[in-house]
DNA sequence: ACCCAGGCGGGCG
DNA sequence: CGCCCGCATGGG
């Protein structure tokens, strides 16, 4: 671990960006107090450590060898190529979503790969953020390749797909992951069979969709999550009850609507940087607006 | 003991 | 279609 790469960030809070349910959040490891940020990324262990407030912020990146470009994955891996005043200069459409683009300024969408992001949404669907952290921390030490840090210490690849594919369902659901081990592996076999994930990078946001939807186990709001950070559309706008239950209060003054009503409201509202206004959207309903009418004690995480 | 969790697929009217 | 239900599991 030596080589210590610096990048200039500009607008960011990596605290936001890295505990807002995002696939980051999902399996790698943030450490608050050293603002440090520790992941994988193919064979590459990448250590981050962030410096400066939100409006100023440097990152201090090394990794293990030197197979990858790494001031080019901390950019594209974080977005820093987005103008992000010309983001919130296109989202900020009313005093309602300005409270939450204020709140979390420098939050960042991040950019994943699209395997990563299917697996972690998938494990994600009805489940909260601790479980999710640890049913994908088990399918990744259980059956990733070691590769290993400084000192020694192990770490793991994430397992890819023709992995997968191999195992028995119950071996899944011994990482705990309950009903959504059979889609796990349906999803490692349609990606494997049917299509390669990196080879939609290029295609329209709503080809993309509509291939993750087939896939059994991915549905409109889990297209959509791998759509947004998987791919990197800010098309996508994924509805999750936060976002229907914020959204409904913010703009339907607590009325009930469908999904396919604030999908439409999403896409007129903020076009193509609707995506990027649902982090923000999501982030503010989970830790704000649900104490209008909850106990607030129950966050879970 | 009970409730809930960044949903989804299947079955019903 | 639109709605409703069950679903595995562990933490609060």
């Amino acid at each position: 671990m030596r080589g210590i790469e610096r990048v200039y960030a500009g607008i960011l809070n990596q605290e936001y960006t890295l505990e807002s349910a995002q696939p980051l959040t999902f399996h790698s490891d943030y450490y608050r107090d050293e603002s440090t940020l520790v992941y994988v990324t193919g064979r590459s262990i990448v250590e981050a450590r962030f410096f400066g407030d939100t409006e100023d912020k440097r990152i201090e990146a090394r990794c293990n060898g030197r197979r990858i470009d790494l001031k080019d994955e901390i950019r594209r891996r974080f977005r820093l190529g987005d103008d992000i005043d010309e983001l919130y200069r296109r989202i900020n459409t009313d005093k309602m979503i300005s409270g939450a683009i204020d709140r979390y300024r420098g939050m960042r969408v991040t950019l994943n790969e699209p395997w990563e992001t299917t697996l972690c949404f998938i494990v994600s669907q009805f489940n909260n953020v601790k479980r999710i952290r640890g049913i994908v921390r088990k399918i990744i030490d259980n059956f990733g390749e070691e590769i290993y840090g400084p000192d020694g210490k192990v770490f793991h690849t994430f397992p890819q797909a023709d992995v997968i594919r191999e195992l028995k369902v119950d071996d899944i659901m011994r990482c705990g992951a309950g009903f959504r081990a059979r889609y796990i592996r349906s999803a490692a076999e349609y990606c494997t069979d049917n299509i390669d994930l990196n080879r939609l990078n290029g295609r329209s946001y709503e080809d993309i969709k509509s291939e993750l939807m087939q896939i059994e186990g991915v549905g409109d709001k889990v297209a959509d999550c791998i759509a947004l950070m998987g791919f990197g559309r800010f098309e996508a706008f994924p509805i999750d009850v936060w976002i229907k239950r914020t959204v409904e209060r913010m703009y339907f003054n607590g009325k009930a609507r469908r999904v396919r009503e604030i999908h439409d409201f999403a896409r007129e509202r903020w076009g193509d940087t609707a995506g990027f206004a649902q982090q923000y959207i999501f982030w503010y309903g989970r830790n704000v607006m649900d104490r209008y009418n909850r106990s607030a004690s129950q966050s879970s995480m």
